[in-house]
DNA sequence: CTTTTTTTGTACTGCTTCGCATAAAATTCT
DNA sequence: AGAATTTTATGCGAAGCAGTACAAAAAAAG
Protein backbone atom coordinates (compact mmCIF):
# COMPACT_ATOMS: atom_id res chain seq x y z
CA UNK A 1 0.00 0.00 0.00
CA UNK A 2 3.20 2.38 0.88
CA UNK A 3 4.51 3.24 -2.07
CA UNK A 4 8.08 4.02 -2.76
CA UNK A 5 7.70 8.21 -3.78
CA UNK A 6 8.21 10.94 -1.63
CA UNK A 7 4.54 11.03 -1.29
CA UNK A 8 2.72 9.12 1.53
CA UNK A 9 0.44 6.74 -1.03
CA UNK A 10 -3.12 7.65 0.02
CA UNK A 11 -6.60 5.70 -0.95
CA UNK A 12 -8.83 7.46 -2.81
CA UNK A 13 -11.34 9.41 -0.97
CA UNK A 14 -10.97 12.90 0.41
CA UNK A 15 -8.30 13.22 3.07
CA UNK A 16 -9.41 13.34 7.02
CA UNK A 17 -9.24 16.77 8.79
CA UNK A 18 -8.69 15.20 11.72
CA UNK A 19 -6.04 12.78 13.77
CA UNK A 20 -7.72 10.64 15.32
CA UNK A 21 -5.07 10.13 18.42
CA UNK A 22 -6.14 13.66 18.89
CA UNK A 23 -9.03 13.39 18.42
CA UNK A 24 -8.81 10.54 20.94
CA UNK A 25 -7.37 12.60 23.44
CA UNK A 26 -9.82 15.62 23.25
CA UNK A 27 -12.66 13.25 23.55
CA UNK A 28 -11.17 11.81 26.80
CA UNK A 29 -10.99 14.77 28.48
CA UNK A 30 -14.43 15.65 27.66
CA UNK A 31 -15.74 12.56 29.29
CA UNK A 32 -13.58 12.86 32.06
CA UNK A 33 -14.62 16.31 32.80
CA UNK A 34 -18.41 16.04 32.67
CA UNK A 35 -19.31 12.12 32.63
CA UNK A 36 -20.68 10.14 30.16
CA UNK A 37 -24.37 11.26 30.68
CA UNK A 38 -23.66 15.02 30.91
CA UNK A 39 -21.05 14.68 28.08
CA UNK A 40 -23.17 15.95 24.49
CA UNK A 41 -21.86 14.66 21.28
CA UNK A 42 -21.88 18.91 20.25
CA UNK A 43 -19.53 18.91 23.19
CA UNK A 44 -17.29 16.33 21.69
CA UNK A 45 -17.77 17.52 17.94
CA UNK A 46 -16.32 20.97 19.11
CA UNK A 47 -13.74 19.54 21.37
CA UNK A 48 -12.32 17.44 18.41
CA UNK A 49 -12.82 19.59 15.96
CA UNK A 50 -14.74 17.37 14.10
CA UNK A 51 -18.49 16.79 13.13
CA UNK A 52 -20.77 14.69 14.69
CA UNK A 53 -21.08 12.50 11.23
CA UNK A 54 -17.37 11.85 11.31
CA UNK A 55 -17.73 11.28 14.87
CA UNK A 56 -20.23 8.30 14.17
CA UNK A 57 -18.24 7.02 11.21
CA UNK A 58 -14.48 7.08 13.16
CA UNK A 59 -15.48 5.87 16.37
CA UNK A 60 -18.73 4.48 16.64
CA UNK A 61 -21.69 5.41 19.24
CA UNK A 62 -21.16 7.57 22.08
CA UNK A 63 -20.83 4.66 24.39
CA UNK A 64 -18.19 3.34 22.19
CA UNK A 65 -16.69 6.90 21.97
CA UNK A 66 -16.44 6.40 26.17
CA UNK A 67 -14.87 2.87 26.00
CA UNK A 68 -12.49 4.42 23.36
CA UNK A 69 -11.30 7.05 26.07
CA UNK A 70 -11.45 4.65 28.78
CA UNK A 71 -8.62 2.72 26.29
CA UNK A 72 -7.17 5.75 26.09
CA UNK A 73 -6.57 6.69 29.85
CA UNK A 74 -6.00 3.38 30.98
CA UNK A 75 -3.33 3.53 28.94
CA UNK A 76 -1.44 6.59 29.75
CA UNK A 77 -2.19 5.45 33.01
CA UNK A 78 -0.11 2.45 33.03
CA UNK A 79 2.69 4.50 31.00
CA UNK A 80 2.96 6.85 34.05
CA UNK A 81 3.13 4.87 36.56
CA UNK A 82 5.46 1.86 34.40
CA UNK A 83 9.04 3.20 35.51
CA UNK A 84 7.86 4.05 39.34
CA UNK A 85 6.61 -0.26 39.30
CA UNK A 86 9.85 -0.79 38.18
CA UNK A 87 11.99 0.84 40.70
CA UNK A 88 13.54 -2.35 42.88
CA UNK A 89 13.38 0.16 46.18
CA UNK A 90 9.93 -0.45 47.37
CA UNK A 91 9.26 2.57 49.05
CA UNK A 92 10.74 4.77 46.41
CA UNK A 93 8.34 2.86 43.83
CA UNK A 94 5.39 2.87 45.66
CA UNK A 95 5.95 6.90 46.65
CA UNK A 96 6.39 7.19 43.02
CA UNK A 97 3.59 5.39 41.55
CA UNK A 98 1.02 7.40 43.75
CA UNK A 99 2.79 10.93 42.72
CA UNK A 100 2.65 9.52 38.89
CA UNK A 101 -0.49 8.40 39.38
CA UNK A 102 -1.50 11.81 41.02
CA UNK A 103 -0.03 14.13 38.30
CA UNK A 104 -2.02 12.19 35.61
CA UNK A 105 -5.10 13.11 38.05
CA UNK A 106 -4.48 16.62 38.38
CA UNK A 107 -3.58 17.56 34.61
CA UNK A 108 -6.26 18.62 32.16
CA UNK A 109 -8.21 21.59 34.37
CA UNK A 110 -8.61 24.27 37.13
CA UNK A 111 -9.98 21.22 39.42
CA UNK A 112 -8.66 18.22 39.14
CA UNK A 113 -10.60 15.89 36.82
CA UNK A 114 -9.08 13.13 38.64
CA UNK A 115 -9.39 9.27 37.10
CA UNK A 116 -11.90 9.04 34.26
CA UNK A 117 -12.96 5.28 35.46
CA UNK A 118 -13.27 5.78 39.19
CA UNK A 119 -15.03 9.10 38.90
CA UNK A 120 -17.23 9.06 36.23
CA UNK A 121 -18.07 5.05 36.10
CA UNK A 122 -19.89 4.12 38.95
CA UNK A 123 -22.83 7.03 38.12
CA UNK A 124 -23.20 4.58 34.98
CA UNK A 125 -22.71 1.13 36.51
CA UNK A 126 -25.83 0.09 38.60
CA UNK A 127 -27.96 0.54 35.22
CA UNK A 128 -25.71 -0.46 32.39
CA UNK A 129 -23.94 -3.64 32.97
CA UNK A 130 -21.28 -2.99 29.96
CA UNK A 131 -20.05 0.17 31.95
CA UNK A 132 -19.96 -2.24 35.64
CA UNK A 133 -18.07 -4.39 33.90
CA UNK A 134 -15.67 -2.36 32.48
CA UNK A 135 -15.27 -0.63 35.80
CA UNK A 136 -14.92 -3.90 37.71
CA UNK A 137 -11.79 -5.08 35.39
CA UNK A 138 -10.09 -1.88 36.19
CA UNK A 139 -10.49 -2.55 40.24
CA UNK A 140 -8.81 -6.11 38.94
CA UNK A 141 -6.06 -4.30 37.22
CA UNK A 142 -5.52 -2.06 40.37
CA UNK A 143 -5.62 -4.62 42.53
CA UNK A 144 -3.40 -7.11 40.82
CA UNK A 145 -1.04 -4.08 39.66
CA UNK A 146 -0.27 -3.51 43.56
CA UNK A 147 -0.75 -7.53 44.65
CA UNK A 148 1.66 -7.89 41.97
CA UNK A 149 4.64 -5.54 43.06
CA UNK A 150 4.35 -6.68 46.94
CA UNK A 151 4.53 -10.22 45.31
CA UNK A 152 7.60 -8.86 43.72
CA UNK A 153 8.72 -7.52 46.31
CA UNK A 154 8.46 -10.50 48.65
CA UNK A 155 10.49 -12.67 45.76
CA UNK A 156 13.23 -10.25 45.88
CA UNK A 157 13.07 -10.22 49.70
CA UNK A 158 12.70 -6.85 50.29
CA UNK A 159 8.99 -7.45 51.74
CA UNK A 160 8.84 -7.42 55.96
CA UNK A 161 8.49 -10.78 56.44
CA UNK A 162 5.22 -10.44 58.26
CA UNK A 163 3.63 -8.41 55.63
CA UNK A 164 0.82 -10.12 53.32
CA UNK A 165 0.91 -9.08 49.55
CA UNK A 166 -2.91 -9.54 49.35
CA UNK A 167 -4.05 -7.98 51.94
CA UNK A 168 -1.47 -4.86 51.78
CA UNK A 169 -1.96 -5.05 48.22
CA UNK A 170 -5.90 -4.67 48.81
CA UNK A 171 -5.25 -1.66 50.76
CA UNK A 172 -2.96 -0.11 48.64
CA UNK A 173 -5.70 -0.27 45.84
CA UNK A 174 -8.11 1.47 47.99
CA UNK A 175 -5.68 4.32 48.93
CA UNK A 176 -5.45 4.63 45.01
CA UNK A 177 -9.88 4.90 44.58
CA UNK A 178 -9.53 6.95 47.62
CA UNK A 179 -7.00 9.54 45.92
CA UNK A 180 -9.09 9.65 42.91
CA UNK A 181 -11.93 10.82 44.65
CA UNK A 182 -10.50 13.40 47.28
CA UNK A 183 -8.64 15.02 43.88
CA UNK A 184 -12.01 15.19 42.40
CA UNK A 185 -13.63 16.48 45.33
CA UNK A 186 -10.48 19.07 44.76
CA UNK A 187 -8.54 18.15 48.41
CA UNK A 188 -5.73 20.24 48.91
CA UNK A 189 -2.76 18.26 48.10
CA UNK A 190 -0.54 18.20 51.34
CA UNK A 191 -3.86 15.93 52.81
CA UNK A 192 -3.80 13.30 49.86
CA UNK A 193 -0.15 13.13 50.30
CA UNK A 194 -0.57 12.52 54.13
CA UNK A 195 -3.10 9.49 53.18
CA UNK A 196 -0.57 8.04 50.56
CA UNK A 197 2.53 8.20 53.03
CA UNK A 198 0.56 6.88 55.35
CA UNK A 199 -0.11 3.99 53.78
CA UNK A 200 3.55 3.36 52.51
CA UNK A 201 4.50 3.62 55.75
CA UNK A 202 2.26 1.10 56.96
CA UNK A 203 3.11 -1.37 54.32
CA UNK A 204 7.10 -0.65 54.68
CA UNK A 205 6.48 -1.20 58.50
CA UNK A 206 8.59 0.04 61.42
CA UNK A 207 12.30 1.16 60.25
CA UNK A 208 14.80 -1.18 61.39
CA UNK B 1 -52.68 24.43 65.25
CA UNK B 2 -53.50 20.80 66.37
CA UNK B 3 -56.58 20.69 68.25
CA UNK B 4 -57.86 17.96 71.20
CA UNK B 5 -60.33 16.57 68.61
CA UNK B 6 -60.31 12.66 67.09
CA UNK B 7 -59.53 14.32 63.61
CA UNK B 8 -56.35 16.15 62.90
CA UNK B 9 -57.10 19.82 62.29
CA UNK B 10 -55.85 20.54 58.90
CA UNK B 11 -55.29 23.77 57.28
CA UNK B 12 -57.44 24.94 53.94
CA UNK B 13 -56.98 23.68 50.32
CA UNK B 14 -56.94 20.43 48.93
CA UNK B 15 -55.00 17.14 51.14
CA UNK B 16 -51.71 16.29 49.85
CA UNK B 17 -51.60 13.08 48.12
CA UNK B 18 -48.39 11.96 48.97
CA UNK B 19 -45.99 11.20 52.27
CA UNK B 20 -43.07 13.31 52.03
CA UNK B 21 -40.72 11.22 54.00
CA UNK B 22 -42.10 8.58 51.71
CA UNK B 23 -41.18 10.12 48.62
CA UNK B 24 -37.27 11.60 49.87
CA UNK B 25 -36.91 7.81 50.08
CA UNK B 26 -37.90 6.88 46.73
CA UNK B 27 -36.68 10.12 44.88
CA UNK B 28 -33.07 9.15 46.80
CA UNK B 29 -33.50 5.52 45.09
CA UNK B 30 -33.50 6.74 41.77
CA UNK B 31 -30.78 9.13 42.38
CA UNK B 32 -28.75 6.17 43.76
CA UNK B 33 -29.38 3.91 40.94
CA UNK B 34 -28.73 6.49 38.26
CA UNK B 35 -26.92 9.40 39.23
CA UNK B 36 -28.01 12.80 39.01
CA UNK B 37 -27.35 13.77 35.17
CA UNK B 38 -29.24 10.66 33.82
CA UNK B 39 -32.38 10.61 36.19
CA UNK B 40 -35.18 12.41 34.75
CA UNK B 41 -38.11 14.32 36.15
CA UNK B 42 -40.60 11.65 34.84
CA UNK B 43 -38.53 8.89 36.38
CA UNK B 44 -38.67 10.41 40.12
CA UNK B 45 -42.30 11.23 39.71
CA UNK B 46 -42.81 8.00 39.03
CA UNK B 47 -41.23 6.64 41.52
CA UNK B 48 -42.68 9.25 44.08
CA UNK B 49 -46.25 8.92 42.58
CA UNK B 50 -45.73 12.56 42.08
CA UNK B 51 -46.51 14.74 38.94
CA UNK B 52 -44.23 17.14 38.41
CA UNK B 53 -45.67 20.32 39.79
CA UNK B 54 -45.91 18.91 43.10
CA UNK B 55 -42.42 17.85 42.55
CA UNK B 56 -40.87 21.04 42.70
CA UNK B 57 -43.32 22.30 45.04
CA UNK B 58 -42.11 20.08 47.74
CA UNK B 59 -38.64 19.68 47.02
CA UNK B 60 -37.37 22.89 44.88
CA UNK B 61 -35.92 22.14 41.85
CA UNK B 62 -33.72 19.26 40.26
CA UNK B 63 -30.37 19.53 41.93
CA UNK B 64 -32.50 20.66 45.10
CA UNK B 65 -33.80 16.93 45.06
CA UNK B 66 -30.86 15.98 44.51
CA UNK B 67 -29.06 17.06 47.91
CA UNK B 68 -32.13 16.05 49.64
CA UNK B 69 -31.68 12.89 48.28
CA UNK B 70 -28.05 12.84 50.00
CA UNK B 71 -29.61 14.68 52.93
CA UNK B 72 -31.08 11.09 53.06
CA UNK B 73 -28.66 9.04 52.25
CA UNK B 74 -26.26 9.98 55.04
CA UNK B 75 -28.91 10.38 57.91
CA UNK B 76 -29.65 6.44 56.80
CA UNK B 77 -25.94 5.77 56.73
CA UNK B 78 -25.29 7.73 59.84
CA UNK B 79 -27.74 5.89 61.79
CA UNK B 80 -27.28 2.72 60.96
CA UNK B 81 -23.28 2.88 62.05
CA UNK B 82 -23.93 4.40 64.96
CA UNK B 83 -24.59 1.42 67.37
CA UNK B 84 -20.97 -0.02 66.09
CA UNK B 85 -19.33 3.17 66.50
CA UNK B 86 -20.15 3.28 70.07
CA UNK B 87 -19.47 -0.27 70.46
CA UNK B 88 -16.22 -0.28 72.76
CA UNK B 89 -14.16 -3.07 71.82
CA UNK B 90 -12.34 -1.34 68.97
CA UNK B 91 -12.35 -4.14 66.32
CA UNK B 92 -15.99 -4.90 67.06
CA UNK B 93 -16.58 -1.70 66.07
CA UNK B 94 -14.65 -1.28 62.82
CA UNK B 95 -16.09 -4.45 61.72
CA UNK B 96 -19.72 -3.37 62.42
CA UNK B 97 -19.18 -0.47 60.94
CA UNK B 98 -17.97 -1.84 57.68
CA UNK B 99 -20.16 -4.62 57.91
CA UNK B 100 -23.43 -1.82 58.59
CA UNK B 101 -22.38 0.21 55.58
CA UNK B 102 -22.20 -2.79 53.33
CA UNK B 103 -26.07 -4.01 54.16
CA UNK B 104 -27.04 -0.50 53.33
CA UNK B 105 -24.92 -0.45 50.13
CA UNK B 106 -26.21 -3.64 49.09
CA UNK B 107 -30.04 -3.03 50.02
CA UNK B 108 -32.16 -1.80 47.15
CA UNK B 109 -31.42 -3.44 44.38
CA UNK B 110 -30.26 -6.46 42.15
CA UNK B 111 -27.05 -5.09 41.48
CA UNK B 112 -25.70 -3.17 45.07
CA UNK B 113 -26.64 0.46 44.44
CA UNK B 114 -23.91 1.56 47.11
CA UNK B 115 -23.30 4.85 47.93
CA UNK B 116 -25.03 7.43 46.76
CA UNK B 117 -22.46 10.43 47.51
CA UNK B 118 -19.09 8.15 46.70
CA UNK B 119 -20.83 6.54 43.39
CA UNK B 120 -22.33 9.63 41.86
CA UNK B 121 -21.43 12.76 43.41
CA UNK B 122 -18.07 12.68 41.76
CA UNK B 123 -19.35 12.22 37.58
CA UNK B 124 -20.74 15.34 38.58
CA UNK B 125 -18.19 17.26 40.73
CA UNK B 126 -15.53 18.53 38.40
CA UNK B 127 -17.95 20.61 36.78
CA UNK B 128 -20.42 21.87 39.63
CA UNK B 129 -18.96 23.28 42.82
CA UNK B 130 -21.90 22.79 44.19
CA UNK B 131 -21.98 19.63 44.43
CA UNK B 132 -18.19 19.42 44.31
CA UNK B 133 -18.38 21.11 47.72
CA UNK B 134 -20.85 18.14 48.98
CA UNK B 135 -18.60 15.43 48.19
CA UNK B 136 -15.72 17.08 49.99
CA UNK B 137 -17.97 17.61 52.74
CA UNK B 138 -19.15 13.51 52.86
CA UNK B 139 -15.29 12.83 52.71
CA UNK B 140 -14.66 14.95 55.41
CA UNK B 141 -17.05 13.75 57.58
CA UNK B 142 -15.89 9.65 57.06
CA UNK B 143 -12.56 11.38 57.92
CA UNK B 144 -13.32 12.43 60.83
CA UNK B 145 -15.39 9.82 61.85
CA UNK B 146 -12.54 7.32 61.78
CA UNK B 147 -9.77 9.51 62.96
CA UNK B 148 -12.12 10.16 65.69
CA UNK B 149 -13.08 6.88 66.56
CA UNK B 150 -9.36 5.74 66.71
CA UNK B 151 -8.71 9.45 68.81
CA UNK B 152 -11.14 7.84 71.05
CA UNK B 153 -9.74 4.10 71.75
CA UNK B 154 -6.65 6.03 72.11
CA UNK B 155 -7.89 7.93 74.89
CA UNK B 156 -9.35 4.49 76.03
CA UNK B 157 -6.11 2.74 75.89
CA UNK B 158 -7.79 0.23 74.18
CA UNK B 159 -5.24 1.72 70.78
CA UNK B 160 -1.99 -0.13 70.21
CA UNK B 161 0.55 2.63 71.49
CA UNK B 162 2.58 2.62 68.11
CA UNK B 163 -0.50 3.29 65.99
CA UNK B 164 -1.16 6.86 65.20
CA UNK B 165 -4.97 7.58 64.99
CA UNK B 166 -5.11 10.17 62.08
CA UNK B 167 -3.03 7.67 59.62
CA UNK B 168 -5.00 4.95 60.17
CA UNK B 169 -8.20 6.96 60.20
CA UNK B 170 -7.73 7.77 56.72
CA UNK B 171 -6.94 4.25 55.56
CA UNK B 172 -9.87 3.57 57.12
CA UNK B 173 -11.83 6.23 55.16
CA UNK B 174 -10.23 4.91 52.04
CA UNK B 175 -11.19 1.24 52.84
CA UNK B 176 -14.84 2.67 52.74
CA UNK B 177 -14.15 4.51 49.66
CA UNK B 178 -12.94 0.97 47.84
CA UNK B 179 -15.80 -0.88 49.36
CA UNK B 180 -18.13 1.49 47.66
CA UNK B 181 -16.84 1.34 44.85
CA UNK B 182 -16.15 -2.27 44.50
CA UNK B 183 -19.63 -2.86 45.99
CA UNK B 184 -21.35 -0.86 42.78
CA UNK B 185 -19.32 -2.85 40.49
CA UNK B 186 -20.75 -6.03 41.62
CA UNK B 187 -17.52 -7.38 43.69
CA UNK B 188 -18.56 -10.49 45.04
CA UNK B 189 -18.72 -9.95 48.81
CA UNK B 190 -16.14 -12.38 49.77
CA UNK B 191 -13.79 -10.07 47.87
CA UNK B 192 -14.52 -6.89 49.75
CA UNK B 193 -14.95 -9.09 53.11
CA UNK B 194 -10.91 -9.51 52.56
CA UNK B 195 -10.16 -5.86 52.03
CA UNK B 196 -12.15 -5.18 55.47
CA UNK B 197 -10.96 -7.74 57.10
CA UNK B 198 -7.35 -6.87 55.99
CA UNK B 199 -7.67 -3.55 56.97
CA UNK B 200 -8.95 -4.06 60.74
CA UNK B 201 -6.45 -6.15 61.58
CA UNK B 202 -3.97 -3.68 60.56
CA UNK B 203 -5.57 -1.37 63.06
CA UNK B 204 -5.28 -3.58 65.53
CA UNK B 205 -2.06 -4.73 64.81
CA UNK B 206 -0.49 -8.42 65.52
CA UNK B 207 -2.41 -10.53 68.26
CA UNK B 208 -0.62 -10.23 71.58
C1' DC C 1 -11.66 14.60 -18.11
C1' DT C 2 -14.66 11.15 -15.82
C1' DT C 3 -15.48 7.80 -12.34
C1' DT C 4 -15.05 6.08 -7.84
C1' DT C 5 -14.36 6.52 -3.13
C1' DT C 6 -14.04 8.71 1.25
C1' DT C 7 -14.92 12.58 4.12
C1' DT C 8 -17.07 16.92 5.29
C1' DG C 9 -20.93 19.94 6.21
C1' DT C 10 -25.61 20.93 6.89
C1' DA C 11 -29.89 19.80 8.10
C1' DC C 12 -33.24 16.64 9.66
C1' DT C 13 -35.84 13.26 12.62
C1' DG C 14 -38.06 11.81 16.50
C1' DC C 15 -37.66 11.94 20.53
C1' DT C 16 -36.56 13.60 25.71
C1' DT C 17 -35.90 17.05 29.15
C1' DC C 18 -36.82 20.72 32.72
C1' DG C 19 -39.59 24.04 34.40
C1' DC C 20 -43.92 26.45 34.07
C1' DA C 21 -49.04 27.72 33.24
C1' DT C 22 -53.55 26.96 34.32
C1' DA C 23 -57.91 24.81 35.14
C1' DA C 24 -60.03 21.53 38.12
C1' DA C 25 -60.42 19.21 42.47
C1' DA C 26 -60.55 18.98 47.42
C1' DT C 27 -60.51 20.84 51.59
C1' DT C 28 -61.52 24.60 55.52
C1' DC C 29 -63.67 28.78 56.95
C1' DT C 30 -67.36 32.07 57.26
C1' DA D 1 -73.65 28.11 49.89
C1' DG D 2 -69.81 30.74 48.46
C1' DA D 3 -65.05 32.26 49.02
C1' DA D 4 -60.37 31.28 49.91
C1' DT D 5 -56.62 28.26 49.86
C1' DT D 6 -53.80 24.42 48.65
C1' DT D 7 -52.89 20.58 45.77
C1' DT D 8 -53.55 17.76 41.69
C1' DA D 9 -53.70 16.86 36.77
C1' DT D 10 -52.83 17.98 32.18
C1' DG D 11 -50.60 20.16 28.82
C1' DC D 12 -47.26 23.49 27.01
C1' DG D 13 -42.88 25.82 25.50
C1' DA D 14 -38.23 26.06 24.60
C1' DA D 15 -34.26 23.75 24.44
C1' DG D 16 -31.49 19.81 24.03
C1' DC D 17 -30.34 15.09 22.64
C1' DA D 18 -28.38 10.90 19.75
C1' DG D 19 -28.27 9.25 15.50
C1' DT D 20 -29.14 9.66 10.47
C1' DA D 21 -29.79 11.36 5.50
C1' DC D 22 -27.80 13.30 1.78
C1' DA D 23 -25.50 16.66 -1.11
C1' DA D 24 -21.06 18.69 -1.78
C1' DA D 25 -16.11 18.57 -1.48
C1' DA D 26 -11.68 16.48 -2.07
C1' DA D 27 -8.80 13.23 -3.34
C1' DA D 28 -6.83 8.96 -6.32
C1' DA D 29 -7.17 6.11 -10.39
C1' DG D 30 -7.74 5.29 -15.15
Amino acid sequence: MRSSTKKVSRRVGRPRAYDPDAAVGRMTEVFREVGFARASLDEIAQATGMNRPSLYAAFGDKKAMYFRAIDHFSAEMRARVERALADDDLGRSLAGFFAAALELYRAGGDTPPSCLVLCTAPAEAADDADIRARLGQTLAEIDGVFVGRLQRARAAGTLRPDADPEQLGLLLAATLHSVALRARAGQPQAQIDALVAGAVALVLGPRA
